[in-house]
DNA sequence: CTACATCCTCTAGCGACTAGAGGAGCAAGC
DNA sequence: GCTTGCTCCTCTAGTCGCTAGAGGATGTAG
């Protein structure tokens, strides 16, 4: 069977080779059998696993919320109701996340129109952020 | 002259007590005078500039961002093109981040979509967590 | 004079890594 | 066999922007 040293690992999977290793201390990804030089080495299914972790990080994932997803990977008899909830806690984040955003460019792009590139006395950057009134958006 | 002490501070500016404690340390706010009994006690001014503190963190703006901007608004002859640069380099980041949360959104919602309520082994969460080709969009 | 709130300093913790020191293992070329 | 240079090892400490808690001092109202 293939396997892998840490590097080819990290190289296969996008995860970096001090991550993959600190992955392993917080026993996200099971400790790994070594060479006789006390060197890690992975099999493809690990190279799996370190990819799906990848996955739902790219995807914003926390990592509590990673080590329950793949505990039901793990066992697919499961119902999966706990991924969905997962999944769509995750979503409800960035939506709420994307709104809160919006409004923050919308704040930002007054603040640069506004300003006339003049003195820090009259720059409406400076004044906006001074005097929180001067907000268009008064939610925040 | 009114003064306030730093709980008083706090509910006024709405940073919170150990973190205006936190600012000065990080030499963000300057020390502020103190009583006999070793309290510090905050000017008008000084609730002012944590005003503008608290204002810009929320717009995102990290604290050496804020720290250039308030040395700005302590020089107000100055041009404001710095402070220009860095609002718009805040915005600059903020689209970028909408945008990429926004293509989140559409993977996580394909996700949550798919999924039949049924089993993990036929789970379209995990199923698309554990391979990327099955993500609509390829780019992340 | 006693509660009780507020304040003080100091240290440690959060999440998710990242950087660096100091050393060992390993493969290829000479 | 020997050196070069890459990869790997462990360990500690740092990042950001706070937040929590210990353990004690001060201030105020009844």
């Amino acid at each position: 069977m293939t396997s892998y040293p840490i590097g080819a690992a990290a190289r296969r999977t996008g995860v970096k080779v001090p991550t993959i290793r600190y992955y392993e201390q917080i026993g996200l990804v099971p400790m790994p059998c070594r060479t006789d030089g006390n060197r890690r080495l992975y099999t493809e299914r690990d190279l799996r696993r370190l990819a799906f972790i990848r996955h739902a990080r790219e995807l914003g994932f926390a990592i509590e919320a990673i080590r329950a997803l793949l505990s039901l990977q793990d066992d697919p008899s499961r119902p999966c109701g706990t991924a969905d909830a997962i999944a769509k806690a995750r979503l409800a984040e960035v939506k709420q996340r994307i709104r809160s955003l919006t409004a923050l460019k919308a704040e930002l792009e007054l603040m640069v129109e506004g300003c006339r590139h003049g003195e820090v006395a009259k720059c409406r950057v400076i004044e906006v952020l001074a005097d929180h009134c001067k907000c268009a958006n008064l939610r925040h």
